[in-house]
RNA sequence: GGGAGCUUAGCUCAGCUGGUUCAGAGCAUCUGCCUUACAAGCAGAGGGUCGGGGGUUCGAACCCCUCAGCUCCCACCA
């Protein structure tokens, strides 16, 4: 059978995902043995996969196929998001270009398409992440608005209600003008922009020519100043105790007010105050009792209580209110300034402080074991870094707006009579009962659901527990599944959310479950470009993971995601990363070739085979603990670069050189039966090792490397165990790398063709004939005719040092004697200087005194060490000189 | 404005409680090789006063101070 050159990930990839379905692999019910479980961080039902996603699941994929493999009942849950705000954002962009206005088909209508289209696309990124490789448990496929679900979340509501934890009520919220809908304040982006602050006189009531100067960036609130506000202690402004000032426009009196909120220093020290169009002026009118102006609509548009320039937006008023104002002679000057403007996440619009009545959570209570169980340990953040982050958002943790001014969402179980009276609860004719026993007069036909949808977080907060058991809220007896997978192991997630959902995960969890959601938590990085810059559509530098896992296969993918993501920092991904990983997954392609290459023959194993096997087994076992240990501190890069130095170097350039069959014939010599197995064994361990990181080009070389039968796939196969290990083989082998790599470098430093048999001698103190067992593999690797042993120094030969023992290599052609001496006193040199330093540290005093006695006896043995070698070099120098 | 963190080879990073596994890894670079597993490869080599300065110590990439630069989080003074 012919095998191709190069590795084909097309083909082996969807079959063997099919194959691992079908055989329903990743599938997972309770049973006796541990569980290791993973909810994946839904994403949004309107996304498709882009980088961060392939990162986030590439990890979460590591982690659960570890963890089949290490003998857990591993359960990826998957499941989407429904997203209110960005999906619902999405289906009314699409109604629109069908001409259809949301507000004409109410909400029934809008809901409809909203769950046609749901069903038409919501389902992308999750099949997008089987080309991943993602082994989820399909059957267990969530959405956070399905039926029972969206009933969780009701049913929290109701009770987080009845025990006080919800209010209603009047606050100035962040509001998405575009997305018509107030946002949390997580959802509010801060960017520096470039704007200019305007100084705008308003005339004192009743004088003739007496003026107050105020600056402000936002002029177009002129319109709804109900005070100019001064700081009490300000001696320019003393004066105008008890007056008014005229607002330019509007021609309205307001009252001058003094408090020492105003900064003396910025602007004039006198402050214009709009109560309904930003959070400090409210606070203010709330404490001096200011009339309220809300002159800006929901839209972003003058409202009529503006009075001028009705249903102009906000921005291009401010243009014409400072022209207007120019006119009258009012506007003092204008300055450039940054300051920062809220941006809503969703829309990109730019945030509007707004009056309105929302529905609130109250934190603190909620928060305190959130806090203390992050502190305590019991919930690990990794990296811990993020602890600090934590404790001071929680520590400062505000009321949660928890209404949506949205359809697409549970909405929000709040009924009214009309007359004042609101009642919480779940169904219309349980409301009316309610309503008829505070209110009488109440009709059915009165009764009226607050029209209302709650966050997103709202219900994504409760997901490790409904995705289990979507009823245990009401029946408040978990399921089987709950009982057995809940708390689950890992959550794996980006930093951004750590707020929005992790904290609000880890509350929900002690409150429903008396009990975390997760033991650990890794924060992956941002993924970034190579320049630094979040990968963004509009920068158009983030690449298609579909293009990318087409091009370099999902295993190169996946291994080059890796290769960047540093735990705990951004990565800045490059697409030569893929290129690595793909060359990687080739290189185990082509070890497998070599070695299906082999003729296995009746013979004994040479000795050169069976201490590279001796040794390769002793590796594996060392490199294997190492890996693990990796692992266990989830410093999943850093087990992977273990873990492709495992299979690259030592497997593939130094074990598989060892034991190659020398060539007869024109063709590869017979392998005896004894190294075959082990090597296939080794193969087999290796693939294993490989197998979280490279699911389908592993899979795939199991088949192919030995008989299996129908079930025994490398998917579920058992997590290489760790032996213990021979570490003097080990030891040994590095020595010799350095002999075998020196020699190599003698080579082409000298121009000997690799063909070109060499001798070498190594020096011996006594006279030996016996072969040592490494010996045949130098014999192999750097192709010498023998390997002896000499007591004597050997003349007209290249002489050398390896750690402390010294070789020779004799040669026909005359070696250039100066530059032998140069090589040999450059190297003397080194090792005199080194020797200095090591007796200046011995000869203090201080160091012999107070190092420890290990640290002193290294350095004693370093010196002897040093004093061997250059007593060699000094005779070989010598040599030198005489010949 | 408050807080956290970072700065080690051209790039991305590792270096746990100060001392042999301390100056490392991968990639990139350079040199020689189409050697019958692999040129998506093989072999070899070069490259860093560990951001600057000061201090503690017998000894500092590691501890302290200071300066500079970068990043993130929180707050949002018009």
């Amino acid at each position: 059978m012919e095998i191709a050159k190069t590795y084909d990930p097309k083909a082996v990839e969807s079959k063997w995902y099919a194959y691992w379905m079908e055989k329903k692999f990743f599938r997972s019910v309770p049973d006796q043995r541990e569980p290791y479980t993973i909810v994946i961080p839904p994403p949004n039902v309107t996304g498709v996969l882009h980088m961060g996603h392939m990162l986030n699941n590439t990890i979460q994929d590591v982690l659960i196929r570890r963890a089949r493999m290490m003998g857990r009942n591993a359960c990826w849950v998957p499941g989407t998001d429904h997203a209110s705000i960005a999906t619902e954002a999405k289906v009314v962009a699409l109604l629109k270009e069908k001409g259809i206005d949301k507000s004409d088909i109410g909400r029934e209508e809008f809901l409809r398409h909203a769950w046609e289209w749901k069903e038409k696309y919501g389902g992308i990124i999750l099949k997008q992440l089987e080309k991943l490789g993602a082994s989820c448990d399909w059957d267990r496929t969530r959405f956070t608005m399905e039926e029972k679900l969206s009933e969780a979340v009701i049913d929290v509501f109701i009770d987080l209600y009845n025990k006080g934890y919800i209010y209603r009520g009047t606050r100035m919220v962040n509001w998405d003008p575009q997305g018509l809908t107030a946002v949390s304040d997580e959802e509010v982006n801060y960017k520096e922009v470039s704007s200019k602050l305007y100084y705008v006189r308003y005339k004192i009531e009743g004088s003739a020519d007496d003026w107050i100067t105020i600056a402000t960036t936002r002029p177009e609130t002129i319109l709804g100043d109900t005070a100019v506000c001064v700081n009490p202690n300000d001696e320019r402004y003393k004066h105008l105790k008890g007056k008014k000032a005229i607002v330019p426009i509007v021609n309205r009196p307001v009252p001058i007010i003094f408090d020492e909120y105003v900064t003396m220093e910025f602007g004039t020290g006198a402050l214009k105050v709009t109560p309904a169009h930003d959070v400090n002026d409210h606070q203010l009118g709330i404490k001096h009792k200011l009339e309220v102006i809300d002159t800006i609509a929901p839209d972003g548009k003058m409202s009529p209580a503006a009075r001028f320039y009705v249903g102009e937006d906000r921005f291009a008023v401010r243009k014409k209110i400072v022209k207007d104002i120019e006119a009258l002679g009012q506007l003092v000057k204008t300055e450039d300034i940054k300051n920062k403007v809220g941006y809503s996440e969703r829309t990109d619009a730019v945030i509007e402080p707004r009056l309105s009545m929302q529905w609130f959570l109250k934190m603190d209570t909620l928060a305190r074991p959130a806090l203390e169980n992050v502190l305590n340990g019991n919930i690990h953040l990794i990296p811990d870094k993020f602890i600090n982050t934590y404790r001071h958002w929680m520590e400062n943790v505000h009321d949660w707006c928890i209404s949506r001014q949205l359809w697409w969402g549970q909405r929000i179980p709040a009924w009214y009579d009309g007359a004042g009276n609101t009642v919480v609860c779940k169904t219309k004719q349980e409301a009316f009962g309610k309503l008829k026993a505070i209110n009488p007069s109440c009709a059915e036909k009165d009764v009226r659901q607050d029209e209302d949808v709650l966050d997103t977080w709202f219900s994504s907060w409760l997901w490790p527990i409904t995705v289990f058991d979507p009823d245990v809220i009401r029946t408040k007896k978990p399921n089987a599944d709950l009982k057995y997978y809940y708390p689950t192991n890992d959550l794996v997630t980006a930093p951004e959310i750590l707020f929005f959902w992790v904290a609000r995960m880890i509350i929900a969890g002690y409150e429903y479950m008396g009990d975390k959601p997760f033991t650990n938590v890794y924060l992956t990085g941002i993924v970034r470009d190579k320049l630094g810059r979040k990968m963004s559509k509009s920068l158009g530098n983030s690449p298609d993971p579909l293009d990318l896992m087409d091009k370099y296969g999902a295993d190169g993918v996946r291994v080059g995601m890796l290769l960047c993501s540093p735990a705990g920092n951004d990565l800045l991904f490059d697409e030569s990363y893929c290129e690595q990983g793909r060359n990687f997954a080739n290189k185990i392609w082509n070890a497998f070739r070599l070695v299906k290459g082999w003729e296995i023959a009746d013979m004994t194993q040479p000795a050169a085979t069976k201490t590279a096997v001796e040794w390769f087994t002793a590796r594996f076992s060392e490199q294997l603990e190492i890996i693990n240990d990796l692992y266990s501190r989830y410093r999943i890069s850093e087990a992977l670069m273990a873990t492709y130095k495992l299979v690259w170097d030592d497997f593939c350039s130094w074990y598989l050189e060892m034991i190659k069959p020398e060539f007869a014939e024109g063709k590869s010599g017979p392998v005896d039966k004894a190294t075959y197995n082990a090597t296939i064994h080794f193969f087999e361990d290796i693939l294993k090792a490989l197998h979280p990181f490279m699911p389908f080009i592993t899979e795939e070389i199991w088949h192919l490397v030995a008989e299996r039968k129908e079930k025994d796939c490398i998917i579920i196969a058992d997590w290489p165990k760790r032996q213990d290990f021979d570490k003097d083989i080990i030891g040994k082998i590095e020595v010799l790398k350095e002999l075998v790599t020196t020699i190599r470098s003698f080579r082409q430093q000298k121009n000997i063709s690799p063909r070109e048999k060499l001798d070498v001698f190594e020096l011996s103190a006594t006279e030996r004939n016996d072969p040592c067992r490494l010996d045949p593999i130098a014999i192999k690797l750097c192709n010498l005719s023998s390997y002896r042993y000499t007591t004597k120094k050997i003349d007209k030969a290249y002489g050398f040092i390896v750690r402390t023992i010294e070789f020779f290599i004799p040669i026909q052609q005359s070696l250039n004697t100066s530059e032998e001496k140069e090589r040999i006193a450059k190297e003397l040199e080194y090792n005199k200087g080194f020797l200095q330093s090591v007796q200046k540290k011995l000869a203090n005093e201080k160091f012999v005194q107070n190092a420890r006695p290990e640290v002193v006896e290294v350095e004693k043995k370093k010196e002897a060490d040093a004093l061997a070698k250059i007593k060699a070099l000094e005779e070989q120098l010598n040599a030198l000189s005489r010949s």
